[in-house]
DNA sequence: CATGCTCTCAATGTATACATTGAAACCGTC
DNA sequence: GACGGTTTCAATGTATACATTGAGAGCATG
């Protein structure tokens, strides 16, 4: 059954098994994590992203084993999770690589996106409408059951709040170089929290978002944003924000349809090759020089 | 960052590793595959899919070694496996058991399947176009390059074809038992795969469908659909394929939609729990019998 | 000099031995 | 008799030793 899926891009997969059970504060660096095998992972993981391994570079057990200071066994489970993950592909019967990513790479990661980001907006706004009509006149002086009323209903208050920091995000703000860009990027990551929280229902749905992240995390060092598409970037996110509090799930899906097309069109840009090499290369027409 | 995905409900991934290289024509059975975690793994999956192991039932690594005849690595390997596929839970630090699946499970799994299959059928239509303004002309007479042609707009055709044998699917044709609901089965089959080949451009969007596809596998048996609804679902299924082979997309999607409402619907029909029994036992109305 | 074969080797695949840890049973004491 | 501590044990986590296999270098031969 089942056509084997072409050669690259594979797998779309995540929920951490369990990583980032960080204790909040072991070394001076992050750099302890639990078991063996979770240190390989993320050491890997991160490695692959920040580009110190390179697209294609051989990954073998013993290399890593010994750069790493484990055995081969966790690096073993390692190089699995990395294979699920879709950062590592197997190239041959017994070599396994660093996964390449180019152009056509991130159509096809933004082919999945659109569909899995718009259903996971108008799941979001579905929320929000849903908490609007269980608790419609909700005091905030019900004392004893406060912290249930801050159970009740987060979804609009989160989304909006975080509208509301979108909306201080200019390209002047912006001008300070790394750490306002750090700042941004910790926004867009408390989104996703909340997007997350929001999505407590549809786990298959959030752990196939978690799964597209560590790929746009690649891609987001491959293509750099200017200051200009950052700040754009974020007046989007405000409107996806905003059309969540809303409980607009159309409008949530639309803006998320246009950051997405804004944000792929901004890496196109920005990347070597425009994309769609391949098809042309397949055919053969007769007078090709 | 990324709050944890509630509980159950994994991940989203699949694309069988070196999976399915079956040389077709081992044994009389087809039990014996590539290495040793290939096996094991086959072995789990399919006997948590067939029920053999029960939501629930704890796997540890010894009892399954002695049971697959492997040592505990290549069953290690494999527990990963299916972790990674959502078909196994870690509970607790050092517990790793079957992945629970109720009406709740389901209903979340289907939220993701409406965002990939809608997104897919979308894509494979845009396809079809693409083929036909790639190729207008072409004539069937093209000698050199018939077996271009074959790969040039397969696509339409396929689905074409698969869209008119999913029309002789009427309900006195399911009537003979198990073989007839095989047939329908493998039909279905075909249309995925034929759907896989239309994604392979999309290889993420592709992966994470397959990554579904396991999980439904356990749903179907889980809920045995009857013979009515199984004539029902060839016909919507026919309608999709019928939408993609035209190249109109959105029906195509509409269809698709359509198929996985009814889907949805009918199994929670024959599900014990409805569903949604979660939120109505969070909340504490005080009129509550 | 080109070509095919063999042979070595390095890497994975597998098995097993050792370390660690969490839980449950058992026992002693209050 | 209940409770707390201790101890045992079974399971995973890790390391390493052995088996297997594919690729490449090296060599012999046409």
């Amino acid at each position: 059954m089942v056509v084997e899926a072409s050669g690259r891009g594979q797998a779309m997969t995540g929920v951490g098994r369990r990583s980032e059970n960080r204790t909040a504060g072991d070394g001076p660096i992050g750099a302890a994590a639990g078991t063996a095998a979770d240190r390989a992972y993320d050491a890997l993981r991160s490695a692959i992203v920040e580009g110190e391994l390179a697209p294609g570079a051989p990954l073998t057990e013993v290399e890593q084993a010994a750069r790493l200071g484990v055995s081969r066994t966790p690096v073993r489970e390692a190089f699995a999770r990395l294979v699920a993950a879709g950062l590592a592909t197997e190239r041959g019967p017994r070599t396994l690589v660093v996964s390449d990513i180019d152009a056509d790479d991130v159509a096809a990661l933004f082919d999945l996106r659109r569909a899995l980001d718009e259903q996971a907006a108008r799941l979001a706004a579905a929320r929000v409408l849903a908490e609007r009509t269980a608790a419609p006149g909700l005091a905030p002086t019900t004392i004893s059951a406060a912290a249930t009323a801050a159970d009740e209903a987060p979804t609009a208050a989160a989304f909006r709040a975080i509208a509301e920091r979108f909306a201080t995000v200019t390209p002047a703000v912006l001008q300070g170089d790394d750490p306002q860009r750090h700042g941004y990027y910790a926004l867009v990551a408390e989104f996703d929290a909340a997007l997350d929280a929001a999505l407590s229902t549809s786990p298959y749905l959030a752990a196939a978002i978690a799964s597209t992240r560590v790929h746009l995390a690649r891609v987001r060092r491959l293509a750099r944003d200017d200051d200009a598409r950052l700040a754009d970037s974020a007046a989007e996110h405000g409107a996806i924000a905003r059309a969540i509090s809303d409980g607009d799930g159309e409008r949530a899906a639309a803006a998320t349809r246009l950051h997405l097309h804004e944000a792929l069109t901004s890496i196109h840009r920005h990347l070597p090759r425009p994309g769609a090499a391949r098809r042309a290369a397949d055919r053969r027409p007769e007078e090709t020089s």
